[in-house]
DNA sequence: GGTTCATCCGAGAGCGCTCCCGCGGTAAGA
DNA sequence: TCTTACCGCGGGAGCGCTCTCGGATGAACC
């Protein structure tokens, strides 16, 4: 019952447009893919043949002659808790992933928690699949950008890893946020101003200690783990330590919110007597009390930046590596 | 320089794996695909031959004769801001994505916020490139599942429609899990337990509503609309007319978020004079002040379970439709 | 008018896989 | 021992596309 002359029962194929346009293959194959070399007559007699049967390319048949995939994947290194805990990785997914639909390209997203997917992760993206990969929020001194880069599967990664390695790279000005964070609570006349800190063995913490001394040098300051117990323990021991504090930097909004409780069990009242800066600017910021005044990252210009560093990698036309810093912003709430 | 005999450039293909296993082309296809037509000898001796050449099956040119992509979609009918401010996402993603890399499938995840990009990506699925969605957070009468299912998409949604759809459907127990926590508070003593609901448009809406009443029958009632200002405005309302209240039971962690503050405001303390149920279990429930008592949606078995349906339709092993029912929990903390 | 050259087009080859047909070999039954 | 059946296997065909090359066509030149 097969009839594979005029109308097939799936949908048409390159041929199928080729025949009711009256041309051969190789013709429509070129309007498809946007060459010059066709004549305006067939160009159109082509498009005509493709608006009336509803043709679209597929995209299996093109992929196996192409070696193309035309789809990238967004791979996030966390765990599962921390993936949906913070508002970052849902900003960049939805950026990135807008870009990539505007582009006609997929978005794989793929998470690797556990070991064990981490190791699969690597044969995953080594092998076939996807033409370049995103990756997000990398551990220490992954190996993974290496190893990608080396097997030809290009990629971009979001944040400064402690060594340089081979990927493009976007990140945030985060020690220029952190100054412009510290700078205004100065501003407002605040005179002792502690800092809480990230873990001093990761890139963004380090760089918001170090925007943080920039403007007040060696303040009061007690280290934390970007978490909010960590937040609280640390500014318990800073009142301990330095009752006269009339301002607290905190380098993520978690622990800037562990600070805040810390604070009004301790008595005193926010922002009179101690502002409060949390950094991120994520939801939690704005259900703090009072709302948390924080450190703006342009996430959804990290990914779309993302992207475009990737495709240009893809494409060849762009040195095989680029870093690209964006600019942070302090959002006031009522916290300082 | 081609060199199409022993070891080519790129990757070891089928043939060359035959080649190497001494066997044809289809044997290793058998094996592949764990066919039990193979003797455990020639199984043996491919076997050998896959691993020593590292040869894994080119996605492309399977999916281009076998017609399937071995990649499902995840789409998310939601604007980026409520994707990553509901963690509820978050966590369906990622569910569905652990259980999608174990069967080795790619999960491709769609966001279509603007009205524009809907239209886009219903071309997009009908079209070939995956072989199956999964739709998370449809609206009103979408009616997108059919048109999918119509075009031979098998879907599967998360949450009740208004009017019952072709998709199979995965649900949790929101009425339920409403009679627990209002339940609860009658236990604790609580007199007069009034709610602020969820639009009455919305199927979770109406159920949790559904199951307040269940236990108190016709309570103080007022509307919100899931988000945090019309938890503040509802709470409002109940305090001018029902002073009386001694607990709240908030459709959703926002809600109750919005309703602490008021509370608060009006120097109720909480839970002493006024306990407060949230719903959802999302973060901000654990770093509002006191943190909130909520019920808790089995989110991660939702995934787990949407996948599990939709795999079932994709094998055709299981009736057309079916739907999945999944328990809440009360998870308790400060606030009441 | 004949030659040359650029331009446009048709169609063969082949990407790497699965499907399926049919063959040889072995085991079971007559 | 011969037939029948079945199992395991090899390899041809073909999925829908792009690439490439050589042929046809027409314009431009001598």
């Amino acid at each position: 019952m097969r009839d594979n002359s005029n109308r097939s029962a799936g949908r048409p194929t390159l041929e199928e447009v080729a025949a009711r346009a009256g041309v051969g293959r190789g013709t429509v194959s070129r309007v498809v893919n946007g060459s010059a070399q066709v004549s305006p007559k067939a160009r159109k007699l082509v498009q005509d043949a493709i608006d009336e049967l509803g043709y679209v390319p597929n995209r299996a048949a093109r992929a196996l002659v192409t070696q193309r995939t035309d789809s990238i994947a967004l791979v996030v290194f966390e765990s599962g808790e921390r993936f949906f805990a913070e508002p970052f990785f849902g900003r960049i997914v939805q950026s990135v992933s807008s870009v990539l639909v505007a582009r006609n390209l997929q978005m794989v997203l793929m998470i690797a928690q556990a070991p064990e997917e981490r190791r699969q992760l690597e044969g995953y993206l080594t092998r076939q699949h996807v033409d370049g990969a995103l990756l997000l929020s990398l551990h220490g001194d992954d190996p993974l950008p290496m190893i990608l880069e080396e097997r030809g599967v290009p990629t971009v990664r979001a944040g400064r890893p402690a060594h340089p390695g081979p990927s493009s790279l976007v990140d945030a000005d985060n020690r220029g946020g952190a100054r412009a964070a510290v700078t205004y609570l100065q501003e407002q006349g605040r005179r002792c101003i502690a800092t809480i800190t990230g873990p001093m063995d990761m890139a963004p913490g380090i760089a918001r200690y170090q925007g943080y001394r920039d403007v007040v040098g060696d303040g009061p300051a007690a280290a934390g783990d970007f978490g909010e117990i960590s937040g609280a323990m640390a500014m318990e021991w800073l009142l301990a330590n330095y009752p006269q504090i009339d301002a607290v930097f905190a380098a993520s909004d978690m622990m800037a919110a562990g600070a805040l409780r810390v604070l009004r069990r301790a008595g005193r009242r926010v922002p009179e007597d101690v502002a409060v800066v949390g950094f991120d600017d994520s939801v939690i910021a704005r259900h703090t009390d009072p709302p948390l005044t924080s450190v703006y990252q342009p996430i959804e210009q990290m990914g779309q930046e993302m992207v475009r560093l990737l495709l240009a990698k893809l494409d060849g036309d762009e040195p095989v590596e680029h870093e690209t810093v964006l600019p942070t912003r302090l959002i006031l709430r009522g916290s300082a």
